[in-house]
DNA sequence: GTCTATATCATGATAGAC
DNA sequence: GTCTATCATGATATAGAC
């Protein structure tokens, strides 16, 4: 009985602490916030986690694990579907950034509040939460780069890893203001409700993403050895 | 002589305040650490700003005003220079994103600090702080809004404001991560020493910026209305 | 303008009863 | 597993001497 109900509150404490983080940053947020929200004592979140941090990794941990699974597994798919070739650059990169914004759409593993949670995390993180990030996505970060590379043999490695890192800028700043509404300005785009809007974003960052990928290379100053 | 000091002490606080900003964001940095950084007395933030708050938007004030103030000289004489032609949009993306970058070889506008706590600032507001850069930043973007949709009259006008949203993105993410080293990775990328990196950074940006404005406009799945 | 000293409050964490 | 009560610390802000 006891041991039935500590599994909702594990839950309820994730689940506000996952919105409570998105909205108010980790710093922002205290653990009186986050118990007062999900209505169980100030004490379990302790009991149930440890720590603070542990909390933070695990709101982390629980979508992530999922998430990479995820792109590792649809990756695996194209290249056994490719065979000898090599797998589109289009395809990869709807891989990567397509399954992580469909999630918007699944409840389940947290919607667009983890969504935005993640794309606030990934440019301000705590020293400890962005050492804990980038071993959570290592391994899926060495694939996806491998299969780029031999996606685009003829734009040199270094110029992927920044595209690459591009990338996940624009998805990051994508992600961290839809529904908020865009940051810095208070451009109204007409002619959406909010509803198009999410649907359309995926296409709309795509395009994008792909443009800014397969752009023509870029001419350095110093026209020294660009690698 | 008390009053010649005062704007030592004036500047020493905001010095320090940019610093630990950038380093550990604003509910991560209290009033102690800026004090005790800048060697001033901790009473001396409220006797100077008022409050925490207030010097925050000094922080940012105090280098925005220069940014933005050039933002518009730039892109006043690129209309001037192109008469009753548009101006290409790559002199437009580089007159906004090419004048922030450019920051960073002067030390005088803040440097990298400076760009570094822009770039995580602008993915983690805190609400008075996102108020107050939307209201600094909203006569340029206007003005940078319009040229775009001269420059570019075949691309529907909702699509250009995405664009340039997800050009911030690349950007704040580019200039945050930029020495620190790439957030979410540990990519090496050889050949390269750190001030290679930024000085290549710009082109690299820009190829990619272009690259993703410029990309065929993306496919609806409703392929309703694509305004 | 600068400093010391302090008021007031919120934080993360834990001990120990139930 | 859950609760109350509390500890130790650090936060912003300010009053008042110099």
């Amino acid at each position: 009985m006891a041991e039935v109900r500590s599994v909702d509150t594990r839950e309820r404490i994730l689940d506000a602490a996952e919105r409570l983080f998105m909205a108010h940053g980790y710093d922002g947020t205290s653990m009186r916030h986050i118990t007062g929200e999900a209505g169980v004592n100030l004490a379990a979140v302790n009991y149930h986690f440890g720590s603070k941090e542990s909390l933070m990794q695990e709101v982390f941990r629980r979508r992530l694990d999922w998430l990479n699974d995820e792109r590792m597994r649809v990756l695996d798919a194209l290249e056994a579907e490719a065979g000898e070739q090599p797998v589109k650059p289009s395809a990869i990169v709807d891989a990567f950034f397509g399954t992580l914004l469909r999630m918007a759409d699944d409840e389940k593993r947290g919607g667009v509040t983890f969504l935005r949670l993640l794309g606030r995390t990934l440019t301000d993180p705590s020293e400890f939460i962005r050492a804990f990030l980038a071993h959570e996505y290592k391994t899926v970060m060495d694939r996806y780069k491998e299969a780029l590379f031999r996606a685009l043999p003829e734009v040199p490695k270094a110029e992927i890893v920044w595209r690459f890192h591009f990338m996940l800028g624009a998805t990051s700043y994508a992600i961290a203001g839809t529904d908020a509404l865009r940051l810095v300005t208070d451009w109204q785009i007409e002619d959406e409700d909010a509803t198009d809007r999410l649907d359309r974003l995926v296409p709309r960052l795509m395009s994008f993403l792909i443009g800014g990928l397969r752009a023509p290379l870029p001419q350095f100053a110093d026209a020294a050895g660009a690698d």
